[in-house]
DNA sequence: CGCTATTTTCAGCGCAGGTTCAGGCTCGGG
DNA sequence: CCCGAGCCTGAACCTGCGCTGAAAATAGCG
């Protein structure tokens, strides 16, 4: 999972930056409107946060921006104080949610995370595919009742692909969302990657969980069974 | 555990900081409800005791406030004398409990132990991990009934995980719920007391009970049998 | 006020795990 | 049937995370 950060204030971007990486996201961020906007035009980001006041381009604007070009990504928008009228404008704009600095790091986390699995249509933090089972909460992942023990790449690379379920997903649209911005494009990690998955998801082959379309990229083949 | 103290009276606050912490909290306190409202919102504490006479913003005003933001935590509400309809207004507004000043010592940390453990869905004062028994009444950890000497930090950790069984917590935010606000953040305290719990939990290293999630943090997992 | 127990820092090390690379394989188009 | 691009894979490399033991700081206690 890929967010943007957009924060004016530097302790607090570095802040929240920190505490997403160490969630297991890759994290890009920018210190005003103008940038922000920019990296969201350039990426694909999974869900963005967005400080209201900023310079250049407020967040509002920014937000606006974002939805009149059609990008529906997950908005979670931080206002100053109390500013009530804010979260309001803010919704308006097409925010999804909001929360009010200053706020603590527990909850951010979890309207993230919310955010995250709401975009994706998983209400539960418990990903069902026949005998495949993933639990984003333990970040485990289970094979008929026996856990397999994922890298924490390999775990980030095995969710994306589950999580878009039967879409194929290009080599490039993988590692954009696995990595924080300037990674090295002409690369086989994603290959290597996915051969690992394989082999500890599917030793026998009789699974085949995930099947590569030549040229195209791979797709995740197991059914949703909740 | 971290828990907040809102109390104008300095002598009363300053012994209410000095009991809890004796008992093993983390403790921050604020004199009035709007740092009170302030703190609360900047973190994510497991439990917070609340003046209902404030200045500033009041401990009714506070709680409501609190709760309309969607915090859940438990409140246990200071009453003036027997205030009687005070303890109705608190309880109305969503406080969890109340105890009338004065208060005996005793009566203050098994309220807020109870409330405590409430929260955390633990009816009992007694965690019963397989071989592993954590009696949060004595504070005291049993191996195979075998007693196990944990210093006052060991065991603190050794709860939270615990608490958290199955769940992957993050090291920041471990430190977060261990200890009062601004701790310093590049700090391997963490790591150290996971290496004294596993040594002491597991000497032989067949039970496992912390696994570590590289990148990631650390998960508890011995399931709970009760 | 000294003594002990506990917490915190620190430095060095080992290794997990990520990245790269080379060589072989496979598929599809001509 | 052959060729080449794209994919797979095993192995080697290398960085940084987490572990550890011991020393320094701090707290607790008589």
């Amino acid at each position: 999972m890929r967010l943007l950060i957009v924060e004016d204030d530097t302790a607090l971007r570095t802040e929240l930056v920190r505490q997403l990486s160490a969630e297991g996201y890759a994290v890009d961020s920018a210190n005003d409107g103008r940038d922000g906007l920019h990296m969201a035009s350039e990426y694909d980001y999974d869900l963005a946060v967005i400080d209201l006041g900023l310079p250049e381009i407020d967040g509002i604007s920014l937000i606006s921006t974002l939805r009149e070009r059609g990008r529906r990504l997950p908005v979670l928008v931080l206002t100053a104080r109390d500013g009530w009228q804010d979260k309001v404008k803010g919704l308006e704009a097409g925010a999804d949610d909001y929360l009010s600095k200053p706020f603590h790091p527990e909850e951010l986390r979890a309207r993230v995370q919310a955010l995250l699995r709401r975009a994706h249509g998983a209400a539960q933090n418990r990903l069902n595919f026949a005998p495949l089972i993933i639990d984003t909460d333990a970040k485990t992942v289970t094979l008929h009742e026996h856990a397999i023990e994922l890298t924490s790449y390999e775990y980030n690379t095995l969710l994306y692909l589950a999580l878009n379920a039967g879409k194929t997903l290009s080599k490039t649209e993988l590692t954009e969302h696995l990595y924080a911005q300037d990674y090295d494009r002409d690369s086989n990690v994603i290959e290597v990657f996915i051969g690992r998955l394989r082999k500890k998801l599917d030793p026998d082959g009789s699974l085949n969980p995930i099947s590569t379309l030549r040229g195209l990229g791979y797709r995740f083949n197991l059914p949703r069974s909740d």
